[in-house]
RNA sequence: GGGCGGUUAGCUCAGUUGGUUAGAGCACUUCCCUUACAAGGAAGGGGUCCGGGGUUCGAGUCCCUGACCGCCCA
C-alpha cells in the first residue's frame, strides 16, 4: 500500500466496520476445540465466564466500561499464545422481561395452561389494554419472551461488535433458552439426590406484591419513617399490667408472646407470666430473651407471627404458637376467635373488632386498629384505653424486596430451599483459593458467607422462569403430598411438569387422585445463572469439553452482585463439582456521573455510549475505559475520550512517518538507537508484568507515556535526519531498522486496547512480513523482538540527549521562535558526571534540532542541585535568521 | 453498629517495596502552520497530598486517631 496517499486523519467509523468483518472472516476470535477426544489443559487456554447483560436493562456506558476491561485482558491472554474461551450469554430470565412480554402480546401465563404448539401471536397493537389478557402457558410465554428478546439482544450485540469485543459468537446462549433450562433442572436433580435441597412449610420472606418468596440476597434495607405505638397489655390473673412499644399494631392479633431481657428489672417479675392482649383479650406467654433490647421502646415488645425476623426466632426457639393473620397478598385473612389455636378470653368482643380488620392491607388495618386502640378495653385493661399517649415517630431500618415496593412480610408457605448454612467452612475456604482483583474485594464475599442467616430459598411463585422438574403424587382421598415430590428423569429435560407427564404416570391421571399434581413454583433466576461457567462449558453434556473447560479462568463482574452471582457460582461449582468455579474474580467498578452518582435508570442520569463510539471511535472509548482500574469507580469524563482519540491519531501519524521512509533496514550498530530499544525491551517487561497482575491501567499508562514522550517526541526527533539517508547508508539502516521494531512492538502494546488502529496500522507492512494477517493473532512483544542488543557503556545518552531537547525547546520557545528555523550555533552546559554522555549524544541531539553546530561544556557548579537527573543547560544559542 | 474502600492541582486521575524539587491529561496563559501529526507541537503558572499525633536520617506512602464521602452487611 502506498502510505503516502493515506489521509491526514484516520477514519474511525470506516475502519471499524471493515475491521470487524475482517476479523469475522478470519476467525480471529475463534476458541479452538480440542481435537476430538482430546482435552484441552489449564495451561494451553484462557476462559472467561462473561457476565450475561440483562437484556431488557437500558445500555449505557457502564456496560462498555466493564467489559472492555475484560476484553483488554482476553486479547492479551490471546496473544500471548492462549486459545481464548469467551463467550457471550444474554440474561433474559426474571421479572423485566416478564412484564415486557406481558404488555407487548397482552398476555398472561398460566402455569395451569398446557403448551399450544404453534401458537402465533403479534404485537398487541390496536387491542383494548383494559380488556381480559389472553391466557397462554408457561412453554408458550417462554417462547415469546425469547422472541421479544432476540430483538433485545441485538442491540447489544451491535454495541459489542462495535466497541470490538473479541467475543467468540460461535459462543452464544440465553439463559431462558432450552440448553439453560436443561442445565437448571439438571442441577436441581443433582442437588436434590446429593440431599443439599429441602422443601418445607415455613415462614419465608415473602413480597405481597410480586406475591413470590425472596432469597436473603434479594433482600435490602431501607430507611422508613414509621411510629412507635405504646399499647397497654394486660396480665392474667392480676392487675399489674405493663406498656408495651411497636410499629406494627396491625399485628395485634397475631400477638402470640412477649418478651424482654432477662436482666430487665422493670419486667423480671412478669417472666413465666400470661400476658392478655387488649382488644382480642388473647393470653400469651411473657418470657426472658437476650434479643429483647432494654433501651429501645419500653424494653418490653410483642411477638407476632410475624413481624419481622426476630419473631420467627422467637416463635422457633419458644415453640410459641402460629396465628398467621396476613394473607400472600398482604390482606389480613378472616379468623375465627374462640376457636382451636385461637383462644381469647372474649372471643365474641374479639370477632367483632377483628372484623373490621380482615381484608383489609396492612396500612389500612393500621389506622382501623390504632383507633380501636384508643377505646376504653373494659375486659382486659380494666376502662383504660390500650393505647398509651400519641405514637411516636421514628425512622427505621425496614427490609424491602430490592425491586418491591412494599415492606417484606414473613409468611408460611411451602418452599425449597438449598441448605448452606452447614456450609459456611467450606464456602469461605472456597473464597480463599480464589484470586480477587483488587484483592480488598474478597472482604464482601467473606463478611457475606460469614454472616448468612438463612439457607438459600430457590423457589418463586412467578409464572416465567425455569420450572421446577417435580410433581406430586395425589392420594386416594385427593389429597398431595409435599413431602414426598416426584423428580424428573434426567433425560427428559427441560420439561415443563404442567405438560410433561412424571415417570409411571399417565397423562389422564394429572390432578386425578392417585395421580399426580405439577409443581408451578420457578426457580429463582440466580438457581440458572450461577451455572454460567457450566452451561458454557458444556457441563453433563459434553464431557471433554467441559474437562477442557472448568474450571474457568476469569469471572469478571461488578461488586454488587458478589453476594449474589459469585456466591452461588461458588456453592454450586462446589456442591456439583466439589471445585471452585474459576481462578480469578475481577471486580471492575461504576461509573459515576459527573457528580459522583451512580449512574443508574432510576436517577435518569445514564449516559448511552453510542454517540460516543460515533464522535470519538471506538478506541478513544476504548482507551477511556482501560484508564481505570479494576474495582475503582470512575467519574464519566468526556476529556480522557478526546485524550484517547489524540492517541489513536498519534498513532496514526507516527506510523505513516515510519512505515513511509524509503531506504533499506540494516544492522543495528548506532549507539542511540541501541539504547532506545533497551529501553523499549524494559516497558515491554513492564507492561507484561502489569497485565499478569490484572493491572492493564498501568500497562496503558506506561506504554502510552513512553510511546509519546521518549519514541515521537524524542527518538523520532533525533533519527529523523539519519533515516533521509543524509548520514550514511549505515546510520541509516540503523535508524530504519530501530523505527520498524519499535512501531511493531508499540503497535502490540497498544493492540488490546486499540484494537482497531492497531490492526490497521498492523496491516500496512507487518501482517505481510509476519504472515499474521491480523495483529489480533500475533505475539504479544517479548524479547524475541529484539535483536541480540549488546550491554555497552553509555546506555545514559539517551536521557541526556532528552534533558538536551527539552532545554533547547525551552529556549526556542523563551525567544518565540518557530521550530522551523534551524540553529545556527549553540552550546550545552552539563555537569562533571553527565558531560561524557552529552558529549556522545551530542551529533544526535545536532541533527534533532538542526543546528550547525553544537558544543558541550562541563560546569562543575550545576552539580550543586545535586539531582539525578543530568541537568542539561542552554549556554548560549543562535538562531538562523529568518 | 460492624466491615471495606476513598479523600493528591480548578476538573478527572496516577503515584509499584518509605527516598532527591509529588506526576499526567484536561482546563488556563504564552509562543509556534514544522518535514508523520494545527483534530498538531513547544513552554509556563497552578498542590498545607482531608485534619491531628507517632515511627524514621527521611512519610503522599507505614502505625494510631478524628472528620467527611461511597459501598457492603447488621
Amino acid at each position: 500500500m502506498d502510505i503516502s496517499e493515506l489521509p491526514k486523519h484516520f477514519d474511525t467509523q470506516a475502519a471499524e466496520s471493515s475491521w470487524q468483518a475482517r476479523w469475522r472472516e478470519l476467525g480471529v476470535y475463534r476458541y479452538a476445540e480440542a481435537a476430538a477426544g482430546q482435552e484441552r489443559s489449564a495451561q494451553e487456554r484462557f476462559a472467561i465466564d462473561t457476565p450475561p447483560p440483562t437484556v431488557s436493562g437500558s445500555l449505557h456506558v457502564g456496560h462498555v466500561f466493564s467489559y472492555t476491561q475484560t476484553d483488554l485482558v482476553a486479547r492479551f491472554e490471546r496473544m500471548r499464545g492462549k486459545s481464548v474461551f469467551y463467550p457471550m450469554g444474554w440474561d433474559d430470565n426474571g421479572l423485566p422481561t416478564e412484564r415486557r412480554v406481558q404488555n407487548y402480546f397482552h398476555v398472561r401465563c398460566n402455569p395451569g395452561l398446557k403448551y399450544e404448539p404453534g401458537l402465533d401471536l403479534s404485537a398487541a397493537e390496536g387491542i383494548d389494554p383494559k380488556s381480559p389478557p389472553r391466557q397462554i402457558s408457561r412453554r408458550n410465554f417462554i417462547e415469546l419472551c425469547l422472541r421479544l428478546t432476540q430483538e433485545d439482544e441485538k442491540s447489544f450485540k451491535e454495541l459489542w461488535g462495535r466497541l470490538g469485543l473479541s467475543v467468540d459468537w460461535a459462543q452464544e446462549y440465553s439463559t431462558i433458552d432450552p440448553r439453560c433450562r436443561r442445565a437448571a433442572q439438571r442441577s436441581f436433580l443433582d442437588l436434590w439426590r446429593k440431599g443439599h435441597i429441602y422443601s418445607v412449610e415455613a415462614p419465608t420472606m415473602w413480597d405481597v406484591d410480586f406475591q413470590t418468596a425472596v432469597a436473603q440476597a434479594e433482600v435490602e434495607d431501607r430507611k422508613i419513617a414509621g411510629h412507635f405505638h405504646h399499647v397497654r397489655f394486660g396480665v392474667e390473673g392480676g392487675a399489674d399490667g405493663f406498656t408495651i412499644a411497636t410499629t406494627r399494631p396491625e399485628l395485634l392479633a397475631a400477638c402470640v408472646g412477649v418478651t424482654a431481657h432477662p436482666n430487665d428489672e422493670r419486667y423480671r417479675h412478669l417472666f413465666g407470666k400470661r400476658a392478655l392482649t387488649p382488644l382480642f383479650g388473647v393470653p400469651v406467654p411473657i418470657f426472658p430473651s437476650e434479643l429483647a433490647d432494654p433501651e429501645k421502646g419500653t424494653g418490653i415488645l410483642m411477638v407476632c407471627t410475624f413481624g419481622d425476623a426476630t419473631d420467627v426466632r422467637w416463635w422457633r426457639e419458644q415453640k410459641l404458637a402460629n396465628r398467621q393473620i396476613l394473607g400472600r397478598n398482604g390482606r389480613l385473612l378472616a379468623v375465627q376467635f374462640g376457636e382451636a389455636n385461637w383462644p381469647s378470653i372474649d372471643p365474641q368482643r374479639a370477632n367483632t373488632l377483628y372484623a373490621e380488620l380482615a381484608g383489609r392491607s396492612v396500612k389500612q388495618a393500621r389506622r382501623a386498629v390504632v383507633d380501636q386502640l384508643r377505646a376504653p378495653d373494659e375486659a382486659v385493661l380494666r376502662g383504660l384505653p390500650p393505647l398509651a399517649g400519641e405514637p411516636t415517630p421514628l425512622e427505621h431500618p425496614v427490609k424491602f424486596f430490592e425491586k418491591g415496593d412494599q415492606p417484606l412480610e414473613f409468611i408460611t408457605t411451602r418452599q425449597f430451599f438449598v441448605r448452606l448454612l452447614d456450609k459456611k467452612p467450606m464456602l469461605l475456604e472456597a473464597g480463599d483459593r480464589i484470586q480477587w482483583h483488587p484483592e480488598f474485594m474478597r472482604h464482601r464475599y467473606r463478611t457475606w458467607t460469614e454472616n448468612l442467616a438463612f439457607d438459600w430459598a430457590i423457589s418463586r411463585q412467578r409464572y416465567f422462569g425455569v420450572p421446577f422438574p417435580v410433581w406430586y403424587p395425589i392420594d386416594a382421598a385427593g389429597e398431595a403430598d409435599y413431602e414426598n415430590p416426584i423428580v424428573a428423569a434426567d433425560e427428559s429435560l427441560p420439561l415443563d411438569p404442567a405438560d410433561a407427564t412424571p415417570p409411571g404416570f399417565s397423562e389422564e391421571q394429572r390432578g386425578m387422585p392417585g395421580g399426580f399434581l405439577p409443581e408451578s413454583d420457578v426457580f429463582d433466576t440466580w438457581f440458572t445463572s450461577s451455572l454460567t461457567p457450566m452451561i458454557a462449558s458444556g457441563w453433563g453434556e459434553q464431557p471433554e469439553r467441559f474437562r477442557s473447560l472448568f474450571p474457568m479462568d476469569l469471572r469478571p463482574q461488578s461488586h454488587e452482585i458478589i453476594r449474589t452471582w459469585a456466591f452461588y457460582t461458588i456453592v454450586k461449582a462446589l456442591l456439583h463439582e466439589d471445585r471452585i468455579p474459576w481462578k480469578h474474580v475481577a471486580i471492575s467498578g461504576w461509573i459515576l456521573d459527573p457528580d459522583r452518582k451512580k449512574m443508574s435508570k432510576s436517577r435518569g442520569n445514564v449516559i448511552t455510549p453510542m454517540h460516543l463510539l460515533d464522535e470519538y471511535g471506538s478506541d478513544a472509548v476504548r482507551y477511556w475505559a482501560a484508564g481505570a482500574g479494576l474495582g475503582a469507580d470512575t467519574a464519566f469524563d468526556p476529556n480522557v475520550l478526546k485524550v484517547g482519540k489524540r492517541l489513536v491519531t498519534k498513532l496514526f501519524n507516527a506510523s505513516k512517518f515510519v512505515l513511509g521512509k524509503e531506504g533499506r533496514p540494516g544492522p543495528i550498530v548506532y549507539p542511540m538507537d541501541r539504547v532506545f530499544l533497551l529501553r523499549l525491551r524494559e516497558l515491554v517487561r513492564n507492561a507484561t508484568r502489569h497485565f499478569e497482575n490484572y493491572e492493564h491501567q498501568q500497562a496503558l499508562a506506561e506504554t502510552e507515556r513512553f510511546f509519546w514522550t521518549a519514541f515521537t517526541d524524542a527518538y523520532i526527533e533525533m533519527s529523523r535526519a539519519r533515516t533521509l539517508g543524509t548520514q550514511g547508508a549505515e546510520a541509516q539502516g540503523s535508524a530504519l531498522a530501530t523505527l520498524r521494531i519499535a512501531l511493531g512492538v508499540f503497535l502490540r502494546l497498544f493492540a488490546p486496547f486499540l484494537p482497531y488502529i492497531t490492526d490497521e496500522v498492523w496491516s500496512w507492512r507487518y501482517a505481510g512480513e509476519t504472515g499474521c494477517a491480523s495483529i489480533h493473532a500475533s505475539a504479544w512483544p517479548s524479547a524475541a523482538d529484539f535483536p541480540e542488543l549488546s550491554a555497552g557503556g553509555n546506555d545514559g545518552i539517551f536521557d541526556v540527549a532528552v534533558e538536551a531537547l527539552y532545554a533547547i525547546n525551552r529556549s526556542r520557545t523563551g525567544a518565540g521562535v518557530s521550530s522551523a528555523r534551524e540553529i545556527k550555533t549553540a552550546t550545552l552546559a552539563a555537569k562533571p558526571e553527565a558531560f561524557p554522555l552529552l558529549q556522545a549524544a551530542c551529533e544526535d541531539i545536532r541533527l534533532a534540532v538542526r543546528a550547525d553546530e553544537l558544543l558541550a561544556i562541563v560546569e562543575p557548579q550545576l552539580d550543586e542541585a545535586g539531582s539525578d537527573k543530568p541537568g542539561i543547560e542552554v549556554r548560549q544559542i543562535e538562531f538562523v535568521s529568518a
